[in-house]
RNA sequence: GGUCCCUUCGUCUAGCGGUUAGGAUAUCUGGUUUUCAUCCAGAAGAUCACGGGUUCGAAUCCCGUAGGGACCGCCA
């Protein structure tokens, strides 16, 4: 049997490193056992959805590299899942149910005041056939629940191991909303029976929520999905992730300039045993992915992790790999420059700030004036090469006496107006003879 | 209040009845780099949440307690 996972986020804000490591995870069980795995957009609350973030969603898993094999919105089924519900229908296993949100939600507070169980009291099964035509005739429109008719359900969780959970402490689910709108617990059931989802991985919020969906399954057809839950993210606060925070959404790490494999390699590593370092490529992550590894105890994720591993990628890069990207910065970025400043760069587009460094033509103020005159006075002649550093700073050494920290910085502040930086034998070749005479105002 | 799950160095974790409790990251020290970063070497860091039980022996099995997380929506 081919293996088929899917990620289905609901188009109503950007996904964050919380989603994404669920996608990931999804993607790579399927690549690992030859399967499928399938976007689909959960996008039936017209409402909250919107086509901007479904494009949003598609665009990060684009960009992170994360490919799938097929995708669909939810909003194109509405006449499957209405097909779905006329045989829940038929089978008796949906009533009808005219309470308002408002009288739901004063129902939840008394329960909850009485200490007993928030769970809905089925009085809907309990209306007479004139108690309904009632309501209808006042405008009701009733929304539908699910009956659910087991007492307990359990399933072995692929991360969990057995889990066992009582339906009675759960609410029957609502199906259909009263304005028509099949909901989440009902459409992706059927998506995941029809799609011949095998394997359904997600994070640990949604495990009591299986309970019901096995249930649902089994009234629709018969249920042999393996499930797998999770554990959740944190913040480094110990905080939850929230989808309302920028700073952690796929978007911002990309306006960050991170680069998608530092993105992946912590999320492939992060809550599992896996060490915690950069990957060669998506193929190693592929490689040495094991379901088993990942833990089901909620981990706090630190961002500094994923600034180390996006610094460790950019200086591991070899200027043929990013000659394009580099382009782009700067056109006057060549081999040399990139290999004598990778070394000082946390992300790529940090070196727009030593192109400036080099390229820029103002003055820079020497405060050692009358050592740096003495310095330029033997500039050697050119070209330059790897040596001319050495050569010239002994001859420095000679003619001053000075040596060490006395000898360098001021030399590195004179020409770069810096005090830390790449290497000087590399920089004054990119800088040039001229470019140093002119630069330095004394 | 109910349901389900979790608890080992700062952080992510290994551990399946007998280990000097291992690794990765972060931290610190030394070396390299006459800077920073990298790299190399080393160090420090965990009363295995707590209490009880089972056992010759418990981080490991059982019970309880505490703490943390998730869910309990006409959201997904």
């Amino acid at each position: 049997m081919t293996v088929i996972t899917r990620f289905a986020p609901s188009p109503t804000g950007l996904i964050h490193l919380g989603n994404i490591r669920t996608a990931l995870i999804n993607w790579l069980f399927a690549r690992v056992n030859n399967g499928k795995f399938i976007l689909r957009i959960d996008d039936t609350d017209a409402e909250r959805s919107t086509k901007e973030y479904a494009d949003k969603i598609k665009h990060d898993l684009d960009w992170l590299g994360i490919n799938y094999d097929q995708t669909f919105d939810q909003s194109s089924r509405f006449e499957v899942y209405a097909k779905r519900f006329q045989q829940l229908k038929d089978s008796g296993r949906v009533y009808a149910c005219y309470e308002t949100s408002e009288e739901l939600d004063r129902k939840r507070k008394l329960l909850s005041a009485a200490g007993g169980k928030q769970v809905y009291d089925r009085s809907a099964l309990k209306l007479t056939d004139q108690q309904k035509k009632d309501y209808e005739s006042e405008g009701r429109k009733p929304h539908w629940r699910f009956l659910m008719n087991s007492e307990r359900i359990e399933w072995n969780d692929l991360l969990k191991g057995k889990i066992s959970i009582d339906l009675t402490s759960l609410s029957d689910p609502v199906l259909i909303r009263a304005d028509g709108v099949p909901l989440y617990t009902f459409t992706s059931a059927v998506d995941d029976i029809d799609y011949k989802v095998t394997n359904v991985i997600r994070g640990d919020d949604h495990t009591s929520n299986t309970a019901v969906q096995i249930e649902l399954i089994n009234a629709l057809d018969k249920c042999d999905i393996t499930f797998a839950h999770h554990a959740l993210l944190q913040a480094s606060t110990g905080n939850k992730l929230s989808k309302r925070d920028g700073v952690i959404s796929i978007e911002s790490f990309r306006e960050q300039n991170m680069e998608p494999l530092a993105i992946l390699s912590l999320l492939a590593t992060i809550g599992t045993s896996n060490s915690i370092e950069l990957k060669k490529d998506i193929k190693q992550i592929i490689d040495e992915f094991k379901i088993e590894t990942i833990s089901t105890s909620p981990g706090r994720i630190e961002t500094d992790l994923l600034n180390a591993l996006n610094k460790k990628l950019v200086q591991s890069l070899n200027f043929i790999d990013i000659k394009d990207r580099l382009e782009r910065v700067d056109s006057r970025i060549d081999e040399l420059f990139w290999n004598s400043v990778k070394g000082n760069l946390s992300t790529v587009e940090d070196i727009k700030k030593w192109a400036d460094i080099v390229f820029n033509e103002d003055k820079i103020d020497v405060e050692d004036k009358e050592f740096v005159k003495q310095a330029l006075s033997v500039i050697p002649a050119e070209p330059w090469d790897e040596n001319t550093w050495e050569a010239w700073t002994a001859e420095i050494k000679e003619l001053t006496g000075r040596k060490g920290k006395e000898l360098f910085l001021p030399l590195r502040e004179a020409f770069t107006g810096m005090k830390h930086g790449p290497e000087m034998k590399q920089l004054i070749q990119l800088l040039g003879r001229e470019k140093i005479l002119n630069r330095v105002n004394i």
